[in-house]
DNA sequence: GGTAGATGTTTGCACAAACAAATACTTCCG
DNA sequence: CGGAAGTATTTGTTTGTGCAAACATCTACC
């Protein structure tokens, strides 16, 4: 179903072209998302995602580990990130009735409120940075490909070579 | 030429749903291929690029802020990148010799001999996680699109609201 | 030729985020 | 019922990053 040989095929001209330019807006673009929306709605892309996803949910509530899966965070940064979002009020942490080790945050009035007067500031920014840019492109084909880009990592597994150290040095 | 009008519409689902898988792919790819790098190149994403952008240079050496710009990376940022690998003997520093203020950044041949070991790694990495899931997207249209997202961010400039903090927080 | 301002780079500092260990609770089984 | 093993989340610690200030040097102008 995936390619799967080790060998790998240096890229095409084509595909080497590609493959820069994602590369730059990989690094690039949440960055820029990032400040921009900081500046005009104070709150941070995570923020962001966060309050979104919150309010989308069933009585705008998540469990812990559902939320870092969806704003693909790590547990620990999710809750750091919903620590401080709990400091202003845009969240509450309540014990998960159910499961007496979960939690789950739930959107405050308040946080939906912000969100709600952040959300043309988000809009702004991605009709600008990202979607003028997307003219001509072959939109659900493009969501398929992006879609079937991470799902499952079992590629980063241990494949690798027998002395891979664990750490960055 | 671009869009300026300050009324935004609410992306239509296509570019909805476009919109929220490359947010996915935004957050999520950089992290694994930079972990999939690092533990099988014992080199970051960032540093690959640092030596790659270098070894594609004349003297394979670049001033501080042609590389900062190249790999997208603050010159903070590049300075401590830079020290780092100066560290492992994979870059030199050296004095500009024209303009007593700056530096460069020289490629050892140590480093040169690391990128190529590093180089069928990533390429693995880029085949499996980005190029094999972009069959059938145009890459040339895309590329372009890219290309064009970040180049200048202008529309990041003091256009906002005016009590915008500065701070996170 | 000397000082004022511009420019290239590096520090000081603060912070978000990841990994690993700890914690707190649940569930399974004898 | 009483642990043992598993699971959800948090805390400890380290690292990489950006912004702003500092620093060093260059350039221009008088």
């Amino acid at each position: 179903m995936r390619a799967d040989e080790s060998d790998f095929q240096p890229l095409t001209p084509d595909e080497e072209a590609a493959w820069r330019a994602l590369a730059r807006v990989l690094v690039a673009l949440p960055r820029a998302m990032d400040a921009d929306l900081l500046r005009r709605a104070q709150l941070s892309l995570s923020d962001y995602r966060v309050l979104m996803f919150l309010s989308e949910a069933p009585d705008r509530s998540l469990r812990m580990s559902e939320l870092a899966d969806l704003v693909q965070i790590s547990f620990s940064g999710l809750t750091r990130l919903i620590e401080r979002l709990e400091r202003r009020d845009l969240v509450e942490r309540v014990k998960a009735d159910t499961d007496g080790r979960g939690s789950r945050a739930v959107l405050t009035g308040f946080g939906l409120e912000r969100l709600r007067e952040a959300w043309p500031d988000h809009l702004r920014g991605v009709r600008l940075m990202v979607m003028d840019h997307l003219r001509g492109i072959d939109l659900p084909a493009l969501t398929e490909a992006l879609n079937s880009m991470i799902v499952k990592n079992d590629m980063v597994g241990p494949t690798g070579r027998p002395g891979a150290r664990p750490s960055r040095d």
